[in-house]
DNA sequence: CTAGGGTTAG
């Protein structure tokens, strides 16, 4: 019967067995899990009457591997129960690890052997209902808690409390706590947490002043937890109470306590206020700081989060993410990319959420041989099976310019969700593929994933952009009426936008006047632009005064206006445009273009001298220019500010940024590749026109990125079908 | 043989 195992030799074990070997010692000692199944081998050999006793002890030991855990189970006879605190060891480690489900499966396979539970087997097996937010089981656990007469056991009862106040169910939470014999600050604070959490805070403040009067005491996680769910909510009343309470009431105000109020501040906006408070924090920690790179990051104040960060001595991997979504969101994607740079030679591991940001850094900056190396890196690590890496990534490739590596990412994710579907909607609706746009919106539905506001949004702008008015229509009800989804400043922009430049400028103006927020300058300046293309300069001039009122400096606004005043020869008009342009400053945001060449990406400005290759980037747009003059290219000077002679407009248009990334992409390519830019503004009509003709005349593909989409030029003719 | 509560990145 005792023939030896394969590896026996490994771990050699005397033989012949005259005493029981001391299995309780090995079990202690064994640590990877070929060893467990080796000594679970020699229990099954040696059947004797420790035989259940030790299988348990093996579980208690297996349980770092929870799959091989539950399979020892299966070894288990049910003849001989082992005593309840073996497995309610096991419950309650099951518990409280990554997966809480576990502990239900353990229970319910437990129960199919008829294993004896006790009143201890209950804390953790609620403990596991409430994480795995799973009220149906949690139910069930509590009726029969109730059945064995365990329900007046105040552990049962504490952790019963914790159950329903996790799940939601407030009112049964409550019902718990008002049976309860006696109650400690630990119980209050369960029940207020549960109030906290279902945003009843009238509630909150009543159990407060009842606590009070009670002999408990709040401590400071009590008021760490009201605190915390105020910022989170923004109730700053409740928040500016408990702050009062805090100060009335002697408790110690720990670092965590800290930390909650400084959140508070934050959240509010208030970072004047969380600066002196944070100013006096010592000594500082991790925490608090990461909280302040947020909050500096939400204002946009890039450099008072930076300051905090380069302060901070112990830097940890999530105050390193901080810094990077810092940069990321804040349309600094360079920063982002060396801060993820410095962090990686310190040694610092990134995780998903680092990647996260990473990866939508890249995406702003456009940059495909940038976005390739870190989906490599991605897959390397691992990171490459999360879905939300791959959501990421979709998202990445379209707007670094790739449609076709985008739609490979996409292809290989098995379970979509909305983000991956609407990922991948506006992937081909910013790349002027209507009916891809459309066609994946309808499978969408057919596999029963719910479409959000931001998926409308995709389809209603490809509508737009492709002239599909009535599509467009339908769809803007059916979110409406169907789906329920309250139209946002977004929607009415893209039906603003359907109708102008379909031409139909009564349907625009009409969802201008009717809908509930006050327009934006995105819907003026589109409303403005259908009617320069129509030639309604009457309500243009009206929308371009609205635009003014909300923007004095608009560039577009004023050209706009000051072309009208020309043709209808109002010259005081145009007179007083041209003023208000004089005294207008330096404008918001400079015209900037960018070129990745081996990996490094190269930016030029408005007739920009600043490249090392200046002059042969000069040289060659003289000579392209002449090359699209013989095919019949005209400088289009349309939409320069008019306070400049014909020739410096012809000189300054030729300076655009584009067609400077242009041609240094020209003298600096190997080959005949595809060249690809990306624009900080939306592209004019001039250099769109220049685009096209040098795509054909060149024989090269060019792909320009602009504020809002992709223009793709091959052959002399645009993605965008000069729509855009 | 007992346990249960709070803060940060997306």
């Amino acid at each position: 019967m005792a023939h030896p195992l394969p590896s026996a030799a490994l771990h050699p074990v005397p033989a012949p067995l005259r005493h029981p070997p001391n299995v309780t010692h090995l079990i202690s000692t064994a640590t990877a899990l070929p060893h467990l199944k080796q000594i679970q081998a020699q229990i099954l050999r040696n059947s004797h009457h420790h035989h259940n006793h030790h299988l348990f002890q093996l579980l208690l030991y297996s349980l770092p591997f929870p799959s091989y855990a539950l399979s020892l189970l299966s070894f288990i006879p049910a003849d001989i129960p082992p005593p309840c605190q073996l497995p309610n060891k096991i419950l309650k480690h099951l518990s409280r690890s990554d997966n809480p489900h576990k502990a239900l499966v353990f229970f319910q396979a437990m129960q199919n052997k008829f294993f004896p539970i006790d009143r201890f087997s209950f804390p953790p097996l609620l403990k596991a209902a409430s994480r795995a937010l799973s009220l149906s089981e949690g139910k069930m656990i509590h009726g029969l808690a109730a059945k064995l007469g365990f329900e007046t056991d105040p552990f049962v009862q504490t952790a019963l409390m914790g159950m329903y106040a996790a799940c939601g169910l407030i009112s049964e939470a409550r019902t718990v706590f008002d049976k309860m014999p006696q109650r400690d600050v630990v119980t209050w604070n369960i029940m207020i947490d549960g109030y906290c959490r279902s945003r009843l805070f009238d509630d909150v403040l009543v159990l407060l002043e009842e606590m009070k009067s009670s002999d408990i005491k709040p401590d400071a996680r009590v008021f760490t937890t009201i605190l915390a769910a105020c910022s989170r909510v923004g109730n700053l009343d409740i928040g500016r109470l408990v702050q009062e309470y805090i100060s009335e009431s002697n408790v110690v105000v720990d670092y965590q306590l800290q930390t909650a109020l400084l959140n508070m501040y934050i959240n509010f906006g208030a970072m004047d206020k969380a600066q002196s408070f944070y100013d006096e924090l010592k000594p500082k920690n991790v925490v608090a700081s990461t909280a302040m790179i947020t909050g500096y990051s939400k204002i946009g104040n890039l450099e008072a989060a930076q300051l905090i960060f380069d302060e901070m001595v112990d830097k940890d991997l999530v105050c390193w993410s901080a810094m990077i979504s810092c940069y990321a969101n804040s349309d600094e994607p360079r920063e982002a990319l060396e801060i993820f740079g410095e962090m990686q030679q310190l040694g610092v591991k990134p995780d998903q959420v680092t990647m996260l940001s990473v990866i939508s850094a890249c995406a702003r900056l456009g940059a495909l041989d940038k976005a390739e190396q870190i989906h490599l890196y991605v897959d390397e690590k691992g990171f490459g099976t999360a879905l939300p890496i791959n959501n990421a990534l979709i998202d990445m490739y379209a707007k670094c310019g790739s449609l076709d590596r985008a739609t490979e990412v996409y292809g290989r994710v098995h379970r979509k969700n909305v983000i991956s579907w609407t990922s991948m909607i506006n992937a081909f609706a910013t790349h002027g593929d209507v009916d891809n746009a459309l066609t994946h919106f309808r499978q969408m539905r057919v596999e029963n994933v719910e479409p959000n506001w931001i998926t409308f949004v995709g389809v209603l702008y490809a509508c737009s952009h492709a002239g599909l008015v009535e599509e467009g229509e339908k769809l803007f009800e059916s979110m409406v009426k169907h789906y329920v989804i309250a139209p946002r400043l977004e929607h009415y922009g893209c039906m603003v936008d359907l109708y102008g430049r379909a031409g139909r400028l009564r349907d625009a103006l009409e969802i201008v006047e009717s809908m509930p927020m006050a327009p934006s300058i995105v819907i003026w300046g589109s409303l403005m632009a259908a009617c320069r293309i129509h030639g309604e300069s009457e309500l243009g001039e009206f929308a371009a005064k609205r635009l003014l009122e909300i923007d004095p400096d608009h560039d577009g606004a004023l050209v706009f206006l000051s072309n009208i005043y020309a043709k209808e020869r109002k010259w005081e008009n145009v007179g007083a445009v041209r003023n208000a342009m004089k005294h207008k400053g330096v404008s918001k945001e400079r015209g900037c273009s960018m070129i990745e060449m081996n990996g490094d990406m190269h930016t030029f400005l408005t007739a920009d001298k600043s490249h090392r290759r200046t002059d042969e980037i000069y040289a060659k747009l003289g000579e392209v220019v002449g090359k699209l003059r013989e095919v019949g290219y005209a400088p289009n000077t349309n939409c320069v500010l008019v306070d400049l002679s014909e020739d410096e407009k012809k000189e300054a248009i030729l300076w655009h940024s584009e067609k400077l990334a242009l041609c240094y992409g020209l003298i600096s390519r190997e080959k005949q590749s595809t060249i690809r830019i990306i624009k900080n503004l939306r592209i004019c009509e001039d250099c769109h026109d220049f685009m096209k003709m040098a795509s054909k005349v060149l024989d090269t593909e060019i792909i320009i990125r602009d504020r809002t989409r992709f223009h793709q030029c091959r052959d002399g003719v645009c993605s965008c079908k000069d729509y855009w």
